[in-house]
DNA sequence: ATAGGCCTGGAC
DNA sequence: GTCCAGGCCTAT
């Protein structure tokens, strides 16, 4: 279940799986799929090798010698299955690689939102992605001027990728509740130190949720493995049950069209 | 800022 | 059946 955390998780098996090695089939499953890369050009994968594969945000970037790009963005539900030739693909497989040593990686995503897209040497994508939550450039200072200019309020500024690239619906509720920051604040209202606080409270819970081990369990057939277990959260999905820190019940709120949850009584900063 | 669309499955 | 969903785009 992909923000960053997740994506961060399956982009490391999917790395550990492609790194080395030469595609010898793509095959697209869904229609939804096929629309955007075509089952010509997908076949035009085969013999590429693999030269790195990268996450930015929640996207991620498989790299070739002839210099192409795959990108992958999971949206909601999607995730990596690494399996052998041989093993069936899991329920939902929409899209399989079949690599040069007898290895396979599906795309399931049961909801069909994901996406990929394949760019040829000279296309770089462009993905319009704020920066990392850890980039060392990213301080307090840097995220007051990206947020000035905004009218809205800060939870759906979170969301938006060009200011921060790869936090979900979930960590930024997460971070507001830790830096105790009102999800309806105006963004542009923040203070510095407010932001700063904001910041170190959205490197925890990423941290928290990208450090914490994940169980694995095998799903399907051999060599199939998921993380399933989801992180421990604050108040994400918590309504009405006590906040962790006062006791007051969890609200839920509809915000740009999103769920938010927010103690009403100890998320009053800004 | 909100509503709708993309898709499908799970909870009720 | 109805409503909801961790993303993101487009139209109003």
């Amino acid at each position: 279940m992909p923000e960053l955390p997740e994506v961060e998780e399956a982009v490391r098996r999917l790395r550990r799986a492609l790194d080395g090695r030469t595609i010898t089939a793509l095959r697209l499953l869904h229609p939804a799929l096929r629309r955007r890369v075509s089952s010509v050009r997908a076949r035009t994968l085969a013999g590429a090798r693999v030269v790195g594969v990268e996450r930015r945000g929640k996207h991620q970037l498989v790299r070739f010698a002839d210099g192409r790009v795959l990108h992958a963005h999971f949206r909601m539900n999607g995730d990596w299955w690494v399996g052998r030739e041989g093993d069936a693909p899991p329920p939902h497989a929409r899209a399989v690689l079949s690599l040069d040593d007898g290895s396979r990686v599906a795309l399931v995503d049961s909801r069909a939102l994901a996406t990929l897209a394949l760019y040829d040497a000279d296309a770089e994508p462009a993905l319009a992605l704020g920066p990392e939550p850890d980039d060392p450039l990213l301080d307090a200072a840097a995220l007051e001027r990206a947020l000035a200019p905004r009218r809205g309020a800060i939870k759906p500024a979170l969301l938006d990728q060009r200011v921060i690239a790869g936090l979900g619906n979930i960590y930024a509720a997460e971070s507001l509740w830790r830096a105790r920051i009102d999800p309806f604040a105006p963004a542009a209202s923040l203070s510095r130190r407010d932001l700063g606080r904001l910041l170190r409270a959205i490197r925890a819970v990423i941290r928290r949720a990208t450090g914490g081990r994940y169980r694995s369990s095998t799903i399907g057939g051999a060599g199939g493995t998921f993380a399933a277990r989801p992180p421990r959260l604050d108040v994400y999905d918590r309504e009405d049950e006590p906040c962790r820190r006062c006791g007051t019940p969890i609200a839920r709120a509809v915000q740009a069209g999103r769920s938010t949850y927010f103690c009403p009584e100890c998320q009053r900063e800004a």
